[in-house]
DNA sequence: ATCTTTGGTGTACGCACGTATAGTATGGGG
DNA sequence: CCCCATACTATACGTGCGTACACCAAAGAT
């Protein structure tokens, strides 16, 4: 809930983000309170204030709709330290933040994973490439997924058989993995794009 | 020059840009005024108002600090048609715009070109990627450029000999252009990243 | 020769907007 | 227990701001 901020300052932020978007230019007090039904400015003055003071707003005082959203506008995380079992899919806590217009590569959220090694060569994805993914925790056959192996986030493309789920590298050298079901890896998300560079 | 627009209406539309990607929001008539050195805000209104009829804007009225830039807000536009010989590089007039932060692939002006055929599959470039390239006519040995060859853009690899200039394919199947240098093929611009959808 | 377009100056009106003052209610931490 | 943060209502002040009115000047186009 973008830590450290209150529900409906979490609302209130994620609002101006999404006027922002919409029209362009941001929201004035007295459209975030008509917004959220406040009958006086004077209570969405306040929660801006205190979304200043946490540092995800930069407001210039006495202007009109001067609001400048600090963190990230928009964009797609690029998959960092994995905690407590799980990686981070928020753009809020993304160490790394991807600026591409989500809404390119389909519905849906998307996070993206920089790829190590040549595993997925025979796709043509190389090492150092950005992997965009569209988060979900299933997969149709044949599909490259993102899975989490023993703490360890890997791409591979999904094959699911009669009794297991094999998941296989796209490089001639390496070997299937093969589990069963019950067993099988947590799916974040299936490969939707690419973004390489240099 | 952003076409239909006259030299001061494309010089505000220009600094109205700006001034979003700096500050987050747009700026006032007056801030516009100032910043040309208007002594009335009369006359950044009327650029403005200019601006709108001509379908560059979109202007909340009375609303202060209302402007919304209707075209690209920022890009990289793909290359498109190919007009008199040369083709389209700038946004404004690009019939695609791949809405991705320029800034990311480094600095300088970019375009994008869709790749068509595996001609340069060993360079893990595959049909209907979009190759991400830095408008530039030079190109330092050994880097992928994008060339103007009969009057169609192809991507190679730039290879300079004692007395020729060679333009590599990165497929076995295919043959390097050998051409002397005075009958060089133009350089539109030397490949700095790729984007691949689905 | 006149009209339109472009690019300005100067002044002024009126209201939308940020912000201040004052007050109510709730809930959690020392 | 009190205090502070959160979350509001209600009213009001001052002004930044869009915009209108009036006018000037140069350059093409008709």
């Amino acid at each position: 809930m973008t830590k450290g901020l209150t529900k409906r300052q979490a609302e209130v932020l994620e609002f101006i983000n999404r006027y922002l978007e919409e029209h362009g230019y941001p929201p004035t007090v007295r459209e975030v309170a008509a917004h959220f039904g406040f009958r006086s400015p004077r209570a969405a003055h306040d929660h801006m204030k205190a979304l200043q003071k946490k540092g995800y707003l930069r407001v210039r005082a006495g202007r009109p709709r001067a609001v400048e959203v600090v963190r990230p506008r928009s964009g797609i995380p690029v998959l960092g330290r994995i905690a407590a079992g799980l990686p981070i899919l928020a753009v809020e806590e993304a160490e790394e933040v991807l600026g591409l217009d989500p809404g390119f590569f389909g519905s849906g959220r998307f996070f993206a994973l920089r790829v190590r090694g040549d595993s997925m060569i025979e796709e043509h994805i190389q090492d150092g490439d950005l992997v965009i993914l569209r988060a979900q925790d299933w997969a149709r056959p044949g599909e490259i997924v993102a899975v989490l192996l023993e703490d360890e986030v890997t791409l591979k493309r999904y094959v699911p058989r009669r009794d297991v789920v094999e998941l296989h590298p796209a490089n001639p050298r390496l070997e299937p993995i093969v589990v069963t079901p019950d067993q099988a890896p947590r799916i974040l998300g299936v490969m939707r794009g690419l973004v390489r560079k240099a």
